[in-house]
DNA sequence: GCGACAG
DNA sequence: ATCTTGTCGC
C-alpha cells in the first residue's frame, strides 16, 4: 500500500515527506550550540556539526562521547518507540524515521527527508552519513519517542561511539543501536532459541550483546546508545520482534525510506 | 605490512 | 548501502 493510500484510508495519523533538501547539509538548519530547537517535539541538545576530514570526524567523536549516557536505565515499556533508516541510490538518499506504539506496534507517525550523501561512507564513522538527514527527520515528528532504535551500533564502536550514541547524546532521546552484521568485538554463537544471548566483548570490556530473536535465525548485535542499559535495550528488541528477525521499527523505516527514494525519483 | 571494516 | 534469479521452507 502506498503512504497516499495508507493515509486516505486512514492507517496513518500524519505523513509527511519533505522537499529535496539543499545540496549539502545548510549549517543554519541547526541551533547554536548549546542551545534547544523550540519548534520541534524532538528538540536538539546539539547541533550537528559536519567535519571535512575523517581525522575531525573522530575528534568530534571524542568529543562528544563525554555527553554519554550510560546509566539509563531507560524504560521497559516505552509507550513510542522509533526505527531510523536510510535509503541510497548514488550521491541521494532519503531519511525515514517511523514512530511505533510501544505496545500494539502500530505506527504512530512518520516521516521521510530526501538528501544528498555529505559523507562518503567510513567504517566507524557512519553517523556523518547519515545523522545530518536523520535529524531533520526527527525535527518533524509529531510526537516525541521514548526510545530511538538505530540501525548499526552504539558503543560497540572503535572509539565507544557509533550511530545510536551520536543520535543520542544531539537529541538527548534514549537510543539503542541494533546491527545486522558484526563489526567490533569477539563473541561466542548464542543458543538457537530466540531469546538466547551471547556477550560481545571488546578489550576486555562488555559493549554489547549478540542476541537471538527468532528461533534458528541469524542473530543481531545490540549494543547501548544513550540512557538506555543494556538489558533493558534487548527486553525492548524482543518485544520490537515478534515475528521477524529484525525489529519492526527497523523494517518500517527501511521501507518508509526506500519509497521516498522512489517518489523522489519519480519527481 | 596486510586484511577487516555498521550502512 | 546497492547490484540481482532462483530456490528452500513454512
Amino acid at each position: 500500500m502506498t503512504i497516499a493510500r495508507a493515509l486516505q484510508d486512514g492507517y496513518l495519523e500524519r505523513h509527511v515527506v519533505f522537499e529535496p533538501a539543499a545540496g549539502r547539509p545548510d549549517p543554519s538548519a541547526f541551533p547554536p550550540r548549546g542551545q534547544w530547537l523550540s519548534s520541534s517535539n524532538v528538540r536538539m541538545r546539539l547541533p550537528m556539526t559536519m567535519p571535512a576530514t575523517p581525522r575531525e570526524a573522530e575528534l568530534i567523536q571524542e568529543e562528544l562521547r563525554s555527553r554519554l549516557d550510560l546509566v539509563g536505565p531507560g524504560e521497559r515499556r516505552p509507550a513510542r518507540v522509533a526505527g531510523v533508516d536510510v535509503a541510497y541510490a548514488d550521491d541521494r538518499l532519503a531519511a525515514a524515521v517511523v514512530v511505533l506504539d510501544g505496545v500494539t506496534l502500530q505506527v504512530l507517525d512518520q516521516v521521510a527527508v530526501p538528501g544528498r550523501v555529505a559523507f562518503d561512507y567510513v567504517p566507524g564513522l557512519l553517523a556523518f552519513r547519515e545523522l545530518p538527514s536523520v535529524i531533520q527527520a526527527l525535527e518533524r515528528l509529531s510526537v516525541t519517542p521514548d526510545l530511538v532504535v538505530c540501525d548499526g551500533y552504539g558503543i560497540a564502536h572503535p572509539r565507544r561511539f557509533g550511530l545510536a550514541c551520536h543520535l543520542g547524546v544531539l537529541t538527548g532521546l534514549p537510543a539503542i543501536g541494533v546491527a545486522k552484521t558484526a563489526f567490533v568485538g569477539a563473541y561466542d554463537e548464542p543458543a538457537h532459541e530466540r531469546g538466547a544471548w551471547s556477550e560481545l566483548r571488546l578489550d576486555g570490556d562488555v559493549v554489547g550483546r549478540v542476541l537471538r530473536t527468532q528461533d534458528g535465525v541469524k542473530p543481531v548485535f545490540v549494543s547501548v546508545g544513550h540512557a538506555v542499559d543494556l538489558d533493558t535495550a534487548c527486553h525492548n528488541v524482543l518485544t520490537l520482534t515478534p515475528r521477524y528477525r529484525l525489529p519492526e521499527t527497523t523494517r518500517a523505516a527501511d521501507r518508509l525510506s526506500r519509497e521516498a527514494l522512489r517518489s523522489a525519483s519519480a519527481t
